[in-house]
DNA sequence: TTTTAAATGTACCCTGCATCACATAATTAT
DNA sequence: ATAATTATGTGATGCAGGGTACATTTAAAA
Protein backbone atom coordinates (compact mmCIF):
# COMPACT_ATOMS: atom_id res chain seq x y z
CA UNK A 1 0.00 0.00 0.00
CA UNK A 2 1.20 3.40 -0.56
CA UNK A 3 2.66 5.57 1.80
CA UNK A 4 0.64 8.12 3.41
CA UNK A 5 -2.61 7.24 0.97
CA UNK A 6 -4.76 7.81 4.04
CA UNK A 7 -3.36 11.38 4.80
CA UNK A 8 -4.11 12.14 1.13
CA UNK A 9 -7.55 10.59 0.61
CA UNK A 10 -9.95 12.74 -0.36
CA UNK A 11 -12.94 10.94 0.91
CA UNK A 12 -12.31 10.72 4.57
CA UNK A 13 -15.11 10.67 7.10
CA UNK A 14 -15.63 13.48 9.45
CA UNK A 15 -14.49 11.41 12.54
CA UNK A 16 -10.98 10.92 10.22
CA UNK A 17 -10.09 14.43 9.83
CA UNK A 18 -9.99 14.23 13.30
CA UNK A 19 -7.12 12.26 13.04
CA UNK A 20 -3.11 13.36 13.71
CA UNK A 21 -0.93 12.57 11.15
CA UNK A 22 0.54 9.78 13.36
CA UNK A 23 -2.72 8.21 13.70
CA UNK A 24 -3.35 8.63 10.16
CA UNK A 25 -0.20 6.25 9.03
CA UNK A 26 -1.81 3.74 12.03
CA UNK A 27 -4.86 4.48 10.21
CA UNK A 28 -2.93 3.15 7.15
CA UNK A 29 -1.11 0.37 8.58
CA UNK A 30 -4.74 -1.55 9.92
CA UNK A 31 -6.66 -0.35 6.70
CA UNK A 32 -7.29 -2.72 3.58
CA UNK A 33 -8.78 -1.22 0.57
CA UNK A 34 -11.23 -3.30 -1.57
CA UNK A 35 -14.02 -3.32 -4.19
CA UNK A 36 -17.56 -4.72 -4.44
CA UNK A 37 -19.49 -5.45 -8.06
CA UNK A 38 -22.80 -4.61 -8.29
CA UNK A 39 -25.24 -7.36 -6.11
CA UNK A 40 -22.00 -8.47 -4.10
CA UNK A 41 -22.36 -8.92 -0.23
CA UNK A 42 -20.50 -7.44 2.24
CA UNK A 43 -21.18 -8.98 5.30
CA UNK A 44 -24.00 -11.32 6.04
CA UNK A 45 -26.61 -11.57 9.23
CA UNK A 46 -25.83 -13.84 11.34
CA UNK A 47 -22.00 -13.94 10.76
CA UNK A 48 -19.62 -13.41 13.43
CA UNK A 49 -19.03 -9.18 13.22
CA UNK A 50 -15.62 -8.55 11.84
CA UNK A 51 -14.53 -5.34 10.83
CA UNK A 52 -15.62 -1.29 10.68
CA UNK A 53 -15.88 -0.35 6.84
CA UNK A 54 -15.54 2.70 5.63
CA UNK A 55 -17.57 3.24 2.48
CA UNK A 56 -15.91 5.46 -0.05
CA UNK A 57 -17.89 5.56 -2.86
CA UNK A 58 -21.27 3.70 -3.81
CA UNK A 59 -24.03 2.31 -2.54
CA UNK A 60 -25.26 -0.30 -0.64
CA UNK A 61 -28.35 -1.59 1.11
CA UNK A 62 -28.87 -2.93 4.67
CA UNK A 63 -31.36 -5.48 4.80
CA UNK A 64 -32.72 -7.93 7.17
CA UNK A 65 -34.18 -11.12 6.95
CA UNK A 66 -37.73 -11.21 9.13
CA UNK A 67 -40.17 -13.59 9.47
CA UNK A 68 -41.83 -13.01 6.64
CA UNK A 69 -39.80 -11.27 4.16
CA UNK A 70 -36.39 -9.26 3.66
CA UNK A 71 -36.38 -5.49 4.49
CA UNK A 72 -34.22 -3.10 3.61
CA UNK A 73 -33.53 -0.87 6.59
CA UNK A 74 -31.84 1.81 4.52
CA UNK A 75 -29.54 2.81 2.11
CA UNK A 76 -26.03 3.35 2.87
CA UNK A 77 -24.01 6.02 0.22
CA UNK A 78 -20.58 6.04 0.36
CA UNK A 79 -18.45 7.83 1.97
CA UNK A 80 -19.87 7.25 5.43
CA UNK A 81 -19.24 4.36 7.65
CA UNK A 82 -20.77 1.06 7.37
CA UNK A 83 -22.27 -1.19 9.96
CA UNK A 84 -20.26 0.29 13.15
CA UNK A 85 -24.06 -0.99 15.13
CA UNK A 86 -23.38 -4.44 14.29
CA UNK A 87 -19.94 -4.70 14.78
CA UNK A 88 -19.83 -2.78 18.52
CA UNK A 89 -23.27 -3.95 19.60
CA UNK A 90 -23.08 -7.36 19.69
CA UNK A 91 -20.72 -10.24 18.23
CA UNK A 92 -23.05 -11.56 15.43
CA UNK A 93 -24.35 -9.29 12.88
CA UNK A 94 -27.89 -8.34 13.01
CA UNK A 95 -27.81 -7.42 9.18
CA UNK A 96 -26.59 -7.68 5.91
CA UNK A 97 -25.08 -5.52 4.00
CA UNK A 98 -25.23 -5.68 0.07
CA UNK A 99 -23.39 -3.21 -2.73
CA UNK A 100 -26.48 -2.24 -5.38
CA UNK A 101 -23.66 0.08 -7.08
CA UNK A 102 -20.20 -0.95 -7.52
CA UNK A 103 -18.63 0.42 -3.74
CA UNK A 104 -15.56 1.43 -3.18
CA UNK A 105 -14.73 0.53 0.80
CA UNK A 106 -11.93 0.19 3.53
CA UNK A 107 -11.81 -2.14 5.97
CA UNK A 108 -10.44 -0.81 8.91
CA UNK A 109 -9.45 -3.38 11.83
CA UNK A 110 -11.53 -2.84 14.90
CA UNK A 111 -8.48 -2.81 17.48
CA UNK A 112 -7.54 0.34 15.60
CA UNK A 113 -10.75 2.03 15.28
CA UNK A 114 -11.27 1.09 18.97
CA UNK A 115 -7.95 2.95 20.19
CA UNK A 116 -9.21 5.66 18.13
CA UNK A 117 -12.23 5.98 20.37
CA UNK A 118 -10.18 5.18 23.41
CA UNK A 119 -7.40 8.45 22.61
CA UNK A 120 -8.87 10.76 20.35
CA UNK A 121 -12.17 12.63 21.92
CA UNK A 122 -12.88 14.35 18.84
CA UNK A 123 -13.02 11.12 16.80
CA UNK A 124 -15.42 9.43 19.61
CA UNK A 125 -17.88 12.49 19.34
CA UNK A 126 -17.85 12.09 15.45
CA UNK A 127 -19.13 8.75 15.30
CA UNK A 128 -21.31 9.27 18.36
CA UNK A 129 -22.73 11.90 16.57
CA UNK A 130 -23.36 9.67 13.47
CA UNK A 131 -24.64 7.13 15.44
CA UNK A 132 -27.36 9.25 16.92
CA UNK A 133 -28.82 10.68 13.49
CA UNK A 134 -28.43 7.32 11.92
CA UNK A 135 -30.91 6.08 15.17
CA UNK A 136 -33.21 9.07 14.82
CA UNK A 137 -33.35 8.06 11.16
CA UNK A 138 -34.22 4.59 12.50
CA UNK A 139 -37.15 5.84 14.37
CA UNK A 140 -38.43 8.22 11.72
CA UNK A 141 -38.51 5.09 9.19
CA UNK A 142 -39.79 2.89 12.02
CA UNK A 143 -43.16 5.07 12.34
CA UNK A 144 -43.18 5.99 8.82
CA UNK A 145 -43.37 2.25 7.81
CA UNK A 146 -45.89 1.50 10.45
CA UNK A 147 -48.40 3.93 10.24
CA UNK A 148 -48.75 4.93 6.78
CA UNK A 149 -50.40 2.62 4.28
CA UNK A 150 -49.27 2.05 0.50
CA UNK A 151 -49.20 5.05 -1.06
CA UNK A 152 -47.58 7.08 1.96
CA UNK A 153 -44.40 4.26 2.09
CA UNK A 154 -43.79 4.62 -1.70
CA UNK A 155 -43.50 8.07 -1.90
CA UNK A 156 -41.71 8.44 1.33
CA UNK A 157 -39.27 5.66 -0.63
CA UNK A 158 -39.51 7.61 -3.65
CA UNK A 159 -38.52 11.06 -1.86
CA UNK A 160 -35.71 9.30 0.24
CA UNK A 161 -33.81 8.28 -3.29
CA UNK A 162 -34.29 11.40 -5.27
CA UNK A 163 -33.49 13.65 -1.83
CA UNK A 164 -31.17 11.68 0.28
CA UNK A 165 -29.70 9.36 -2.11
CA UNK A 166 -29.53 11.07 -5.82
CA UNK A 167 -30.01 14.43 -4.63
CA UNK A 168 -31.94 14.36 -8.03
CA UNK A 169 -35.57 14.15 -8.80
CA UNK A 170 -34.21 12.09 -12.13
CA UNK A 171 -32.65 9.09 -11.32
CA UNK A 172 -32.09 5.32 -12.25
CA UNK A 173 -33.71 2.97 -9.84
CA UNK A 174 -31.26 0.88 -8.69
CA UNK A 175 -33.35 -2.32 -7.45
CA UNK A 176 -35.74 -4.20 -9.00
CA UNK A 177 -39.37 -3.70 -8.24
CA UNK A 178 -39.42 -6.21 -5.68
CA UNK A 179 -36.62 -4.49 -4.00
CA UNK A 180 -38.08 -1.27 -3.90
CA UNK A 181 -40.93 -3.25 -2.25
CA UNK A 182 -38.93 -4.48 0.17
CA UNK A 183 -37.73 -0.91 1.03
CA UNK A 184 -41.17 0.59 1.03
CA UNK A 185 -42.55 -2.25 2.89
CA UNK A 186 -45.17 -3.71 0.55
CA UNK A 187 -45.53 -6.61 -2.12
CA UNK A 188 -44.08 -6.34 -5.76
CA UNK A 189 -47.21 -6.03 -7.28
CA UNK A 190 -48.47 -3.16 -5.03
CA UNK A 191 -45.06 -1.09 -6.12
CA UNK A 192 -46.15 -2.13 -9.71
CA UNK A 193 -49.88 -0.93 -9.05
CA UNK A 194 -48.63 1.82 -6.83
CA UNK A 195 -46.34 3.72 -9.28
CA UNK A 196 -48.32 3.27 -12.45
CA UNK A 197 -50.75 5.21 -10.27
CA UNK A 198 -48.46 8.22 -9.64
CA UNK A 199 -48.14 7.66 -13.55
CA UNK A 200 -51.25 7.94 -14.52
CA UNK A 201 -51.82 11.23 -12.19
CA UNK A 202 -48.77 13.00 -13.14
CA UNK A 203 -46.92 12.67 -10.23
CA UNK A 204 -44.15 10.36 -11.36
CA UNK A 205 -42.72 10.14 -15.33
CA UNK A 206 -42.45 6.21 -15.19
CA UNK A 207 -39.87 4.29 -18.28
CA UNK A 208 -38.54 0.91 -16.32
CA UNK A 209 -36.60 2.01 -13.76
CA UNK A 210 -35.57 5.70 -14.99
CA UNK A 211 -37.69 7.99 -12.45
CA UNK A 212 -38.73 11.28 -12.77
CA UNK A 213 -40.83 12.82 -9.72
CA UNK A 214 -42.77 15.75 -11.72
CA UNK A 215 -44.98 16.65 -8.98
CA UNK A 216 -42.71 16.51 -5.75
CA UNK A 217 -45.30 18.37 -3.87
CA UNK A 218 -48.72 16.27 -4.40
CA UNK A 219 -45.76 13.32 -3.62
CA UNK A 220 -44.70 14.90 0.19
CA UNK A 221 -48.55 15.67 -0.03
CA UNK A 222 -49.24 12.12 -0.34
CA UNK A 223 -46.43 10.59 1.99
CA UNK A 224 -47.92 13.11 4.77
CA UNK A 225 -51.20 11.56 4.45
CA UNK A 226 -50.20 8.31 4.72
CA UNK B 1 -26.25 19.00 46.98
CA UNK B 2 -24.41 16.30 49.15
CA UNK B 3 -20.24 16.72 48.62
CA UNK B 4 -19.37 13.17 46.81
CA UNK B 5 -22.82 12.14 46.19
CA UNK B 6 -21.94 10.69 42.61
CA UNK B 7 -18.87 8.85 43.54
CA UNK B 8 -20.97 6.68 46.30
CA UNK B 9 -24.04 6.64 44.02
CA UNK B 10 -24.15 2.98 44.05
CA UNK B 11 -26.98 3.10 40.36
CA UNK B 12 -24.13 4.39 38.28
CA UNK B 13 -24.35 3.84 34.65
CA UNK B 14 -20.98 1.38 33.43
CA UNK B 15 -20.05 5.19 31.57
CA UNK B 16 -20.24 6.56 35.20
CA UNK B 17 -17.82 3.86 36.14
CA UNK B 18 -14.81 4.74 34.19
CA UNK B 19 -15.05 8.33 36.07
CA UNK B 20 -12.04 9.07 38.01
CA UNK B 21 -12.76 11.24 41.30
CA UNK B 22 -12.01 14.37 40.06
CA UNK B 23 -14.31 13.43 37.31
CA UNK B 24 -17.05 12.18 39.67
CA UNK B 25 -16.74 15.40 41.70
CA UNK B 26 -17.00 17.36 38.36
CA UNK B 27 -20.13 15.58 37.07
CA UNK B 28 -21.97 16.54 40.84
CA UNK B 29 -21.73 19.66 39.98
CA UNK B 30 -23.52 19.79 36.89
CA UNK B 31 -25.74 17.62 37.82
CA UNK B 32 -29.62 17.67 39.11
CA UNK B 33 -31.49 14.94 40.87
CA UNK B 34 -35.08 14.45 40.84
CA UNK B 35 -38.46 12.52 40.26
CA UNK B 36 -41.49 12.59 38.07
CA UNK B 37 -44.42 10.99 39.07
CA UNK B 38 -46.25 8.29 37.03
CA UNK B 39 -47.56 9.62 33.79
CA UNK B 40 -45.09 13.05 33.99
CA UNK B 41 -43.85 14.30 30.43
CA UNK B 42 -40.02 14.25 30.65
CA UNK B 43 -39.44 15.56 27.70
CA UNK B 44 -41.25 16.73 24.75
CA UNK B 45 -41.05 15.49 20.72
CA UNK B 46 -40.88 19.12 18.50
CA UNK B 47 -39.33 20.93 21.91
CA UNK B 48 -35.24 21.72 21.89
CA UNK B 49 -33.62 19.00 23.34
CA UNK B 50 -31.42 19.97 26.47
CA UNK B 51 -30.06 17.81 28.71
CA UNK B 52 -28.95 14.07 29.01
CA UNK B 53 -31.20 11.93 31.58
CA UNK B 54 -29.94 9.38 33.87
CA UNK B 55 -32.65 7.22 35.00
CA UNK B 56 -31.64 5.85 38.23
CA UNK B 57 -34.86 4.01 38.55
CA UNK B 58 -38.41 3.50 37.32
CA UNK B 59 -39.84 3.17 33.67
CA UNK B 60 -39.88 5.47 30.90
CA UNK B 61 -42.02 5.06 27.60
CA UNK B 62 -40.16 6.60 24.64
CA UNK B 63 -43.11 7.59 22.35
CA UNK B 64 -43.80 9.30 19.00
CA UNK B 65 -46.35 10.70 17.69
CA UNK B 66 -47.04 9.60 13.96
CA UNK B 67 -49.62 10.62 11.45
CA UNK B 68 -52.18 8.61 12.59
CA UNK B 69 -51.48 7.71 16.38
CA UNK B 70 -48.97 7.35 18.73
CA UNK B 71 -46.47 4.99 19.02
CA UNK B 72 -44.38 3.39 21.71
CA UNK B 73 -41.16 2.86 20.51
CA UNK B 74 -39.35 1.26 23.91
CA UNK B 75 -39.25 0.80 27.67
CA UNK B 76 -36.43 2.21 29.08
CA UNK B 77 -35.98 0.86 32.58
CA UNK B 78 -33.24 2.71 34.87
CA UNK B 79 -30.37 2.31 35.55
CA UNK B 80 -29.61 3.88 31.86
CA UNK B 81 -28.95 6.95 30.33
CA UNK B 82 -32.60 8.46 28.26
CA UNK B 83 -32.52 10.48 25.34
CA UNK B 84 -28.61 10.78 24.38
CA UNK B 85 -29.90 10.05 20.60
CA UNK B 86 -31.99 13.06 20.34
CA UNK B 87 -29.87 15.17 22.57
CA UNK B 88 -26.30 15.00 20.05
CA UNK B 89 -28.95 13.85 17.07
CA UNK B 90 -30.62 17.19 16.41
CA UNK B 91 -31.98 20.47 18.48
CA UNK B 92 -35.24 19.30 18.37
CA UNK B 93 -36.68 16.31 20.11
CA UNK B 94 -37.67 13.77 17.58
CA UNK B 95 -39.60 11.71 20.15
CA UNK B 96 -41.48 12.43 23.57
CA UNK B 97 -40.11 10.47 27.14
CA UNK B 98 -42.89 10.04 29.75
CA UNK B 99 -42.60 8.28 33.28
CA UNK B 100 -45.00 5.22 33.51
CA UNK B 101 -43.74 4.53 36.93
CA UNK B 102 -42.32 7.02 39.81
CA UNK B 103 -39.09 7.97 38.14
CA UNK B 104 -35.78 9.19 39.81
CA UNK B 105 -33.32 10.84 37.64
CA UNK B 106 -30.20 12.83 37.44
CA UNK B 107 -29.94 15.75 34.37
CA UNK B 108 -26.68 15.95 33.50
CA UNK B 109 -25.71 19.14 31.26
CA UNK B 110 -24.79 18.84 27.59
CA UNK B 111 -21.49 20.37 28.43
CA UNK B 112 -20.49 17.89 31.12
CA UNK B 113 -21.19 14.87 29.07
CA UNK B 114 -19.50 16.45 26.46
CA UNK B 115 -16.31 16.72 27.46
CA UNK B 116 -16.21 13.31 29.63
CA UNK B 117 -16.83 11.78 25.32
CA UNK B 118 -13.40 14.39 24.50
CA UNK B 119 -11.33 13.43 27.47
CA UNK B 120 -12.42 9.67 28.83
CA UNK B 121 -11.90 7.72 26.25
CA UNK B 122 -12.76 4.23 27.97
CA UNK B 123 -16.45 6.87 29.17
CA UNK B 124 -16.86 7.46 24.95
CA UNK B 125 -16.62 3.60 24.55
CA UNK B 126 -19.80 2.56 26.74
CA UNK B 127 -21.49 5.35 25.86
CA UNK B 128 -20.98 4.02 21.71
CA UNK B 129 -21.19 0.23 23.01
CA UNK B 130 -24.88 1.58 24.79
CA UNK B 131 -26.27 3.39 21.47
CA UNK B 132 -25.28 0.55 19.35
CA UNK B 133 -27.42 -2.03 20.95
CA UNK B 134 -30.05 0.42 21.36
CA UNK B 135 -29.61 0.66 17.65
CA UNK B 136 -30.30 -3.07 16.69
CA UNK B 137 -32.88 -2.89 19.51
CA UNK B 138 -34.40 -1.02 17.71
CA UNK B 139 -33.84 -2.58 13.94
CA UNK B 140 -35.32 -5.62 16.12
CA UNK B 141 -38.36 -3.86 17.10
CA UNK B 142 -38.74 -1.93 13.47
CA UNK B 143 -39.06 -6.03 11.89
CA UNK B 144 -41.05 -7.53 14.22
CA UNK B 145 -43.59 -4.85 13.94
CA UNK B 146 -43.43 -4.52 10.26
CA UNK B 147 -43.26 -8.19 9.40
CA UNK B 148 -45.62 -10.04 12.12
CA UNK B 149 -49.27 -9.69 12.28
CA UNK B 150 -51.42 -9.04 15.38
CA UNK B 151 -50.96 -12.18 17.28
CA UNK B 152 -47.02 -11.88 16.90
CA UNK B 153 -46.66 -8.11 18.15
CA UNK B 154 -48.81 -8.78 20.78
CA UNK B 155 -46.73 -12.28 21.85
CA UNK B 156 -43.56 -9.90 21.35
CA UNK B 157 -44.88 -7.32 23.74
CA UNK B 158 -45.97 -9.34 26.65
CA UNK B 159 -42.16 -11.15 26.52
CA UNK B 160 -40.64 -7.92 25.85
CA UNK B 161 -42.46 -6.89 29.57
CA UNK B 162 -41.98 -10.66 31.22
CA UNK B 163 -38.15 -10.61 30.17
CA UNK B 164 -36.73 -7.37 29.78
CA UNK B 165 -38.38 -4.94 31.90
CA UNK B 166 -40.18 -7.20 34.64
CA UNK B 167 -37.93 -10.28 34.63
CA UNK B 168 -41.03 -12.47 35.74
CA UNK B 169 -43.62 -14.10 34.25
CA UNK B 170 -46.14 -12.09 36.38
CA UNK B 171 -46.35 -8.34 36.03
CA UNK B 172 -48.89 -5.67 36.86
CA UNK B 173 -49.11 -4.22 33.05
CA UNK B 174 -48.35 -0.60 33.80
CA UNK B 175 -50.19 1.10 31.04
CA UNK B 176 -53.85 0.54 29.53
CA UNK B 177 -54.68 -1.37 26.65
CA UNK B 178 -55.04 1.88 24.56
CA UNK B 179 -51.30 2.17 25.56
CA UNK B 180 -50.22 -1.78 25.04
CA UNK B 181 -51.93 -0.95 21.46
CA UNK B 182 -49.84 1.98 21.02
CA UNK B 183 -46.97 -0.42 22.02
CA UNK B 184 -47.73 -3.85 19.95
CA UNK B 185 -49.58 -1.23 16.97
CA UNK B 186 -52.64 -2.74 16.81
CA UNK B 187 -55.90 -1.14 18.07
CA UNK B 188 -57.37 -1.35 21.58
CA UNK B 189 -59.97 -3.29 20.68
CA UNK B 190 -57.80 -5.74 19.14
CA UNK B 191 -55.37 -5.68 21.86
CA UNK B 192 -58.91 -6.90 23.81
CA UNK B 193 -59.22 -9.47 21.61
CA UNK B 194 -56.18 -10.67 21.64
CA UNK B 195 -55.33 -10.78 25.24
CA UNK B 196 -58.59 -12.55 25.84
CA UNK B 197 -57.77 -14.93 22.93
CA UNK B 198 -54.63 -15.77 24.95
CA UNK B 199 -56.55 -16.60 27.91
CA UNK B 200 -58.86 -19.11 26.72
CA UNK B 201 -55.65 -20.57 25.49
CA UNK B 202 -54.03 -21.06 28.62
CA UNK B 203 -51.28 -18.75 27.56
CA UNK B 204 -51.99 -16.35 30.33
CA UNK B 205 -53.76 -15.37 33.25
CA UNK B 206 -55.28 -12.29 32.99
CA UNK B 207 -56.88 -10.05 35.79
CA UNK B 208 -57.37 -6.71 34.46
CA UNK B 209 -53.76 -5.14 34.56
CA UNK B 210 -52.20 -8.43 36.34
CA UNK B 211 -50.65 -10.96 33.62
CA UNK B 212 -48.94 -14.10 34.01
CA UNK B 213 -47.63 -15.56 31.70
CA UNK B 214 -48.45 -19.17 31.88
CA UNK B 215 -47.55 -20.76 28.48
CA UNK B 216 -43.69 -18.97 27.59
CA UNK B 217 -43.26 -21.31 25.23
CA UNK B 218 -46.31 -21.46 22.99
CA UNK B 219 -46.27 -17.49 23.24
CA UNK B 220 -42.50 -17.90 21.91
CA UNK B 221 -43.91 -19.78 19.31
CA UNK B 222 -46.84 -17.31 18.51
CA UNK B 223 -44.05 -14.34 18.57
CA UNK B 224 -41.74 -16.40 15.86
CA UNK B 225 -44.38 -17.38 13.35
CA UNK B 226 -46.14 -13.99 13.63
C1' DT C 1 -29.04 -16.35 -31.98
C1' DT C 2 -31.72 -19.33 -29.10
C1' DT C 3 -32.96 -20.78 -24.58
C1' DT C 4 -33.76 -20.04 -19.90
C1' DA C 5 -34.59 -17.39 -16.13
C1' DA C 6 -35.93 -13.30 -13.88
C1' DA C 7 -38.66 -9.13 -13.69
C1' DT C 8 -42.94 -6.76 -14.43
C1' DG C 9 -47.98 -5.71 -15.14
C1' DT C 10 -52.95 -6.81 -14.19
C1' DA C 11 -56.97 -9.02 -12.52
C1' DC C 12 -59.24 -11.41 -8.90
C1' DC C 13 -60.05 -13.24 -4.44
C1' DC C 14 -59.66 -13.42 0.58
C1' DT C 15 -58.34 -12.22 5.09
C1' DG C 16 -56.65 -9.49 9.04
C1' DC C 17 -57.72 -5.88 11.46
C1' DA C 18 -59.13 -0.97 11.90
C1' DT C 19 -63.19 1.39 12.71
C1' DC C 20 -67.75 2.09 14.31
C1' DA C 21 -71.29 1.38 17.62
C1' DC C 22 -72.68 0.40 21.88
C1' DA C 23 -72.71 -1.87 26.66
C1' DT C 24 -70.48 -2.15 30.93
C1' DA C 25 -67.00 -1.59 34.31
C1' DA C 26 -63.70 1.09 36.74
C1' DT C 27 -61.72 5.63 38.05
C1' DT C 28 -61.78 10.20 39.14
C1' DA C 29 -63.95 14.43 40.21
C1' DT C 30 -67.55 16.98 42.58
C1' DA D 1 -72.61 9.32 47.45
C1' DT D 2 -73.34 10.92 42.89
C1' DA D 3 -71.92 12.44 38.57
C1' DA D 4 -68.71 12.53 34.98
C1' DT D 5 -65.02 10.72 32.78
C1' DT D 6 -62.13 7.20 31.17
C1' DA D 7 -61.09 2.33 30.37
C1' DT D 8 -62.60 -2.07 28.63
C1' DG D 9 -65.20 -5.85 26.11
C1' DT D 10 -67.64 -7.44 22.01
C1' DG D 11 -70.26 -7.80 17.70
C1' DA D 12 -70.85 -6.03 12.90
C1' DT D 13 -68.87 -3.86 8.81
C1' DG D 14 -65.61 -2.40 5.29
C1' DC D 15 -61.47 -2.26 2.90
C1' DA D 16 -56.36 -2.11 2.08
C1' DG D 17 -53.32 -4.85 0.42
C1' DG D 18 -51.18 -9.60 0.31
C1' DG D 19 -51.39 -13.74 -2.18
C1' DT D 20 -52.45 -16.38 -6.42
C1' DA D 21 -52.53 -16.83 -11.23
C1' DC D 22 -51.13 -15.86 -15.54
C1' DA D 23 -49.51 -12.88 -19.52
C1' DT D 24 -45.71 -10.32 -21.13
C1' DT D 25 -41.41 -8.18 -21.24
C1' DT D 26 -36.57 -7.92 -20.26
C1' DA D 27 -32.16 -9.71 -19.07
C1' DA D 28 -28.81 -13.38 -18.63
C1' DA D 29 -26.83 -17.69 -20.03
C1' DA D 30 -25.78 -21.16 -23.36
Amino acid sequence: MLYEICKYCHLKSAAAETLDSDELKKLERSCFQTQFAKGDLIFKQDALSANVIFIREGLVKIHIKGPEREQIIKINKGPTFLGIPTTFGDIINHYSATAITTVDVCFISNETFQQFIYSNGKFAYEILHDLCKCQLHTYNYCINHLQKQGPGRLADALLYLANEIFNDNNFLLPMTRHELGDLACCSRESVSRLLNEFKKDNIIQLEGKKITILNKELLSQISKRG
